[in-house]
DNA sequence: TCCTAGTTGCAACTCAGTCTCAATTATGAC
DNA sequence: GTCATAATTGAGACTGAGTTGCAACTAGGA
């Protein structure tokens, strides 16, 4: 599988150990879909079987990130989230602040004008973020129902 | 001057009173140009002499926000920072993650996209976060020095 | 002036994430 | 295979931003 490859590729270059832990934490990602977080994580860990630390994952979730292999979404209230990378495009999100669903969207234009602004200033960019809050259309549904 | 009008207005529509703490805040905040942050403020209290708790600054916060005068931005790591803004522009932002500092821009193609985007998913849209991290033209001038 | 719902400061608390440290282990060299 | 050693681990203490409970205080309408 491509993402294993390259995690281990990832640590060898880096002089890491691929341990016990780290086989766990990237099964797990690679078998949870959509978007998850850490205590998530964590009850998979356990229910496999293949109990890992908060500490041990906190640790390594940053080195799937420089591998490549999962995203960090940093939402509101310092909560953060993951999601699979490998074999994806780049993408940004919508996310629904009333049930928390979280929907995707792409747009290469968005990502031209991003490139022209920091073109003009001579910034140099090495990531970004680019979040829609709001209701999803079932949410705004109810909530119009809801008002009469 | 409007942003006290403003304030004042918010309060009583919501039956909120305007209390000394409130307007030492909202002087406060008025009186600090480009980002600050929670501790630049309560510098600030200080220093005027006028003091105000943090717990207190804490739950107005979000009043001033309500009553749109200012705009709360997240960044990474929990960092919260704040900008006033009564008769400016929405605009997104530029952080350089080497020195910290925040430029703004403005793009109306932007968000027609994001409307666009929304339209098409029946999303109502709230609120949204669009955030370019990267090496400022300093920071990456110094950068490329180093290495050379 | 009185009444009361709203407000305050303080200190205790929460919650996500980080750090310390002693014990353990993967991996390269022999 | 054995050894040496640098990386890694779990547990629990810790941090820092932000929140909360509470008793004392106060703005502002009747």
């Amino acid at each position: 599988m491509q993402a294993i490859e390259r995690f281990a590729d990832f640590l060898s270059r880096n002089r890491l150990k691929m341990t016990r832990e780290r086989r766990v934490i990237l099964d797990q990602v690679l078998g949870t879909r959509g978007h998850f977080d850490v205590d998530q994580l964590l009850a998979g860990f356990r229910r496999a079987g293949h109990p890992v630390s908060r500490a041990t994952l906190y640790r390594n979730l940053p080195r799937l990130i420089e591998a490549g292999i999962i995203h960090k979404l940093e939402m509101a209230h310092g909560q953060a989230r993951y999601e699979l990378m490998v074999g994806r495009h780049h993408h940004d999100h919508l996310i629904c602040t009333d049930c928390g669903l979280i929907l995707e969207f792409e747009s290469h234009d968005v990502e031209r004008i991003q490139d022209e602004v920091c073109r003009r200033r001579g910034f140099v960019m090495t990531g970004h973020t680019h979040q829609i809050r709001g209701h999803c259309a079932a949410c705004a549904g109810r909530r119009r129902r809801r008002r009469g």
